[in-house]
Parts: structure tokens; sequence; C-alpha cells
RNA sequence: GAUUCCAUAGCUCAGCUGGAUAGAGCACAAGUUUUCUAAACUUGCGGUCAUUGGUUCGAAUCCAAUUGGGAUCACCA
């Protein structure tokens, strides 16, 4: 994060308007908030004093005048203020505005360099099960995690990007079973189908067959529930699981060899994705964690034991209910692998914060993992966070993997691309590029689009992924966002041949600024405040309304405005200044929601 | 039944800890290019912020109730 050379502006009338309250009306005011001017008003910074009239027992206008001239005497930057009703309305001067601007100009927005006592912060994204491919749901997950995990980074965090795969369990086994008796050898090899996606073909085998036997029990005169219990098939994947735990040589086996097909394919979909990790854990490894803080919880007399051995922890008085963390067989469930590995972790990367970004589905199971770790006495559980976002719904109804409406990560991806070419071509662009260079343009614009699309809103809420709509690059889209960046760019490149021009690394303030040249320079001082907002709610959103009203102003002041074909060199250079520094802002914002610009396009 | 999240323009979404006449994009209608990339820009159309009540000088925002929608509440993960 950029320290800023000189003090905060907010801040320092905040300061100056207290001081104002003092000398004015003897009156102690803790807090101070200036916001925005509403656009329609002349200046930058607002003061609504209405809340000060108690103190100063004058009239709102009166009120804010006599703080408006305490404020133009004692701020220099101050240059003029107006009175509207119990607005205060500041302008502040051009001349704070280009010192800014000179004083960030050339500067990267985001500093790489982490101070030395960086919170550590983990979040956990992605944790995909190993019998079938990725799918929307899933895309949205590692987009936020990905974006949550660099805002963090760069507001100042040491960040442990993790990943907890869910490679064990039943429904790996129907895979392997199916493969087993339909499969006929086939691997990812002999077929050409991508690892992942040939495990999650015998998934959806396993599925289609067990229905058949579902169905036919229950014609033979059985209740759904029970015959969803005998199927054969489901018996047969039971005792699979069974030899599993039981580390059978074979069933071992053919589970390698399954999750190393599929660990194949989710490593391209990641990498295509732009996704990665630090720390990947694996469940077959920390299914049984847990089990000794079981132990700790009894001696503590907060957990207890059942009449028939299961061991639960009683939440009513929490509004929760009962929860069991230890059947009666003395297995151990989700909440109690949970436990064990939050344990695991706050040992081995002593985090200050953990996120766990998973789908509001299981706010509940979040609620009372961190309830239950907080009873056990563990200090860090105050440092848990449940990064919960909404499903990701289709025009036609709920997407969820079973109903078969999946829209798979892979053919999304690969479908953006094409869109992306295809269109790129229908306007005729990009004509004189080569095919490699073209190729990585449509990924760039494809995903992108993509990314953009996905991250742009509030992740808390649930969102609507209409196909039609996401490819079309018009409006509130990265395709605008990039397109603006390459205009920039194609600027700056153009500017090298300009005769009798050269673009020096400092340049001259120009007399007077231009209102959309402030408002650009006003976008980019509060880079800062956004980026801060956005890591303290986790929420990319932010930035991506961020980095679309930024490039939509320059639009407007591209349009407005001819920068090359200005006849004052010095204006010249300072506009291309001013146009560089949005196309690095533009491009480093982009970079936080995992999204590339193109050069040209 | 309990808990929890959500409800803003025809559609998709912004609107931060209460402030001025509720904003974008899409769609629809009209316009702008001999000029730096038109994937652009401008203008118009479109709202009882689910409803009712409360707090307040002031409510889309806070509180309560109601209605509608989602999710969760297993010795599943």
């Amino acid at each position: 994060m950029l320290k800023l050379p000189f003090m905060n502006i907010e801040k320092k009338l905040s300061e100056k308007t207290i001081e104002a309250l003092q000398s004015l009306y003897g009156a102690a005011i803790e807090k101070i908030v200036f916001e925005k001017t509403n656009p329609d008003f002349e200046g930058d910074l607002t003061l609504v004093v209405f809340n000060f009239l108690k103190i100063s027992k004058k009239k709102p206008e009166e009120t804010a005048t006599e703080i408006g001239n305490f404020l133009k005497i004692n701020v220099p930057e101050v240059a003029d203020f107006n009175v509207i009703k119990g607005f205060l309305n500041i302008v502040i001067a051009d001349s704070f505005w280009l010192n800014y601007f000179k004083s960030i100009n050339g500067k990267p927005f985001i500093n790489a360099i982490l101070p030395a006592d960086a919170p550590t912060v983990m979040v956990e994204y992605s944790s995909p099960n190993t019998n079938k491919p990725l799918h929307l749901g899933h895309v949205r997950n590692n987009l936020l995690g990905y974006s949550v995990s660099e805002i963090l980074k760069a507001a100042g965090n040491k960040v442990i990007k993790t990943n907890i795969v869910n490679d064990r369990g039943i429904h790996i086994c129907k895979s392997m079973l199916a493969w087993q008796k339909w499969g006929n050898g086939e691997t990812p090899e002999s077929t050409g189908i991508k690892g992942d996606h040939l495990v999650g073909k015998y998934y959806v085998e396993f599925d289609k067959h067990y229905k058949e036997e579902i169905a036919n029990l229950v014609k033979q005169g059985k209740t759904k529930e029970d015959a969803e219990k005998q199927a054969p098939l489901m018996q047969e994947a039971q005792q699979m699981l069974f030899k599993w735990e039981a580390a059978d040589k074979d069933t071992m086996e053919l589970w390698g060899m399954m999750n190393s097909w599929v660990y194949k394919g989710f490593e391209s979909t990641y990498k295509m994705l732009g996704v990665d990790f630090d720390i990947i854990y694996y469940e077959s490894q920390t299914y049984l964690f847990g089990k000794n803080i079981i132990e700790v919880g009894l001696a503590k007399n907060i957990l207890k034991r059942r009449a028939d051995n299961s061991v639960y922890i009683d939440l009513t008085a929490d509004g929760l209910d009962e929860k069991t963390l230890l059947r009666a067989d003395g297995t151990s469930v989700y909440m109690t692998q949970d436990l064990g590995t939050a344990v695991q972790r706050a040992e081995e990367e002593h985090f200050d914060k953990l996120i766990y970004t998973v789908a509001n589905e299981q706010d509940y199971h979040f609620k009372v993992l961190f309830l239950i770790l907080s009873k056990l006495g563990y200090k860090w559980a105050e440092g848990l966070y449940h990064l919960s976002y909404g499903m990701v719904e289709l025009p036609e109804g709920k997407m969820k993997s079973r109903e078969g409406t999946v829209v798979d990560a892979d053919e999304l991806m690969q479908e953006m691309i094409d869109t992306a070419a295809v269109t790129s071509k229908e306007l005729g662009k990009a004509t004189d590029l080569s095919n490699e260079d073209a190729e990585k343009l449509y990924r760039t614009i494809g995903l992108g689009a993509l990314k953009y699309f996905m991250l742009k809103v509030d992740p808390k809420k649930k969102m609507l992924f209409n196909p039609a709509e996401s490819i079309d690059f018009n409006g509130n889209t990265a395709p605008f966002i990039q397109f603006n960046y390459v205009r920039i760019q194609a600027l700056l490149r153009k500017a090298k041949d300009l005769s009798g021009f050269e673009f020096t690394d400092s340049f001259s303030s120009p007399a007077n600024l231009l209102t959309k040249e402030k408002e650009l320079i006003i976008k980019l001082y509060s880079f800062n405040t956004t980026l801060n907002q956005a890591a303290a709610e986790y929420s990319p959103a932010l930035i991506a309304n961020y980095i679309y009203d930024l490039a939509k102003e320059f639009s407007q002041y591209y349009h407005d405005v001819s920068i090359l074909k200005e006849e004052q060199k010095d204006l010249i250079l300072f506009r291309l200044h001013l146009s560089k520094t949005v196309g690095s802002a533009i491009k480093e914002s982009m970079q936080l929601l995992g999204i590339d610009v193109p050069e040209r396009m």
C-alpha cells in the first residue's frame, strides 16, 4: 500500500473542523466525517452541519458559513467554500490535487514490499471434491478466494493461499466403482478426455445405474428410503470405503490412480483460471484429525458423552442446537475434521486470521465451528472468518450438480474465449497480430469478461449467471475496461512519434485543471481508501466498481479532450502523464481481480 | 417450527458507518466520427427503494412487524 507523502486531506479537514467547533462554540466533538460532494453541487468535500446546530445555537446556514470561514483561513488547501442549507461544500485547491498527482506519478499504487509486522492471513478457497470436474459454483469460489487474497496482500498482509482437497469419501468410491465395472480400463490417455472429466463421467455413470436399481427396488415394494440404502451398488460403494479406510492395497492403488487423473485435470483448470495455492491439504491426510481435541474438550467438561458413547456439545444456550462430534462408533464427523485442521493450521502457521471461502449453504456449520473453537479456549478463534458467498444461479433455475444443469468450468472458459475471438474478428480488431498473440488476446478478453462478471457483484449476494449477458462485451464489463487501458497504451506509443515532443518524466503543472482531470485525480486519490475498504470487507466487488468508474471517467475525458492534438506541448505532457497513471491504476486494480490487460486489442 | 440471508428501473446490479432531486450497465428511442482505437461518447425513456409502523431535523440505509424468496437446522461432506 502506498504511503501518502502528506496528510490525508479528509483527516486534516476533520481535525481542523474539531478545532473550529472548539474555538467557535466551545464544544468538544470527537469525530467529524466529510463526504464526497454530490456532483450536482460545486465542491469536493462536504460537511453536513445539522448535528452541530445544538452546540452552535444558530441556523444551519450561519453555522456552516462560520465553519467554512474558519477552514478557509486555517487550511491552506481549502480554496473556497459554499453553503447550501445545512451543507458546507469545500473546494480543495487545484494545487493540492496537482501536488498529489506529482507525488504519485511514476510510482506503483500497490507496494509489493510487506511491512515486517504484517499480519499473517490464511485464505482457504477452492476445496474441490475429486469425483468430478469444477463447475460454475467453483469458478465463483476460486475467483473470490484468489482475488481476496490479492487484495489482502496489497493491503499489507502476509497471505497464505490454501486449498483443502476432498479426496476421500463415499463420492470418490462411487466413481471408482463405476470405473471398475464399466470403464474397460479407460484412461485419460486412451480416451483423450481430461482426467477430471473422465472421473466425473463415471460418477454420473454410477448415479445412472444407482437410480435404476432404486427404481427397481421401489417397484418391488420397498420404500424409497430403504431402496436408497439397500441398492447393491450403494452397498458395494460402502464396502469400498471400508476397504479404503483399511488401506486395502488394490483399492488404494485404484484411488491413487484416479485421483492423479483428477489432479492433472484440476491443475490445467486452475492454470486457465489463473489461481494458485501456497499450501494444499488433502483430506485423506487430515480426516482423522480432531479426535485428540475431543479428549481435551471432554476433560474441560465443555463436551459431553452420551450413554451410547457418542460425544456432543450443547450449544442451545447460544441459540444453536446440540452438535455431535463423535459418533457412537467412535468415528468423527465433518465438524470434528474441521476442528482438527483449524488447530493444526494455528499451530503450524500461526495465522492472525483464517478465512474460509465457502458458499453460504454452510453458514450454520461455520458459526458452530467458530463457536466451538472459542469455547475450547483457543484465542486465535477470534481471527476466523467465513467468507460466505451466494449461490450462482442460472436463468432457468438453481444450479445443482445433481440436477444436470451444470455449467462446466472448462467449457465455460473455452466458450468465453471463443466468443472473444468471434467478437474481435467481427469488429475487425487485432488484425495485425500473429496467431499466437491473437490467441493470447482472446484468452485475456474472454477470461477477463468472465472474471469481472463474477467479481463485480457483492460476494455475499446470490448472483444470476446469464451466459448470454456475460458474453456481451458492452457496458460494465472487463473488455470495456481493457479497451480503455489499450487506448492509453496507444496514446503512449503514438507520443513517441510526435515530432518536437519528448515524453519526459518530469512535467510542469497546467495553470488550471479541467473538471474531468480533477475528477480523475480524485479518483486516483481514492484508490487507497477503496483498497482498504475492500480488504476490510473482503469484497473484490468494491475494486471492480472502482475500476469501472475510473475507466468510464477516462473514456469521457478521452472524448472531451484531445491529448496528442493539443497545441501546448506542456499540456500534452501533463495529459499523457495523467493517462499513463490512470492506465497503471487500471492495470494494478485489475490484477487484484486476477484479470490481465492487453497492450493492444 | 427455529435460525439466518435476501427484496432498489422491464432485466442485471451500485448505493459504505442515516443527509441535498435514489445511480450505473443492458434493453428501447434518437443523435455524434474528414480529428489520439466507435468494444466509444451524448441525449431521452424508465422508481410508491416489497408493505406497514417506529426512531430522527432528515430513512433505500437504523429498529419492529408483515408478505414473498433462498439457505441451514443429521451420528452427510
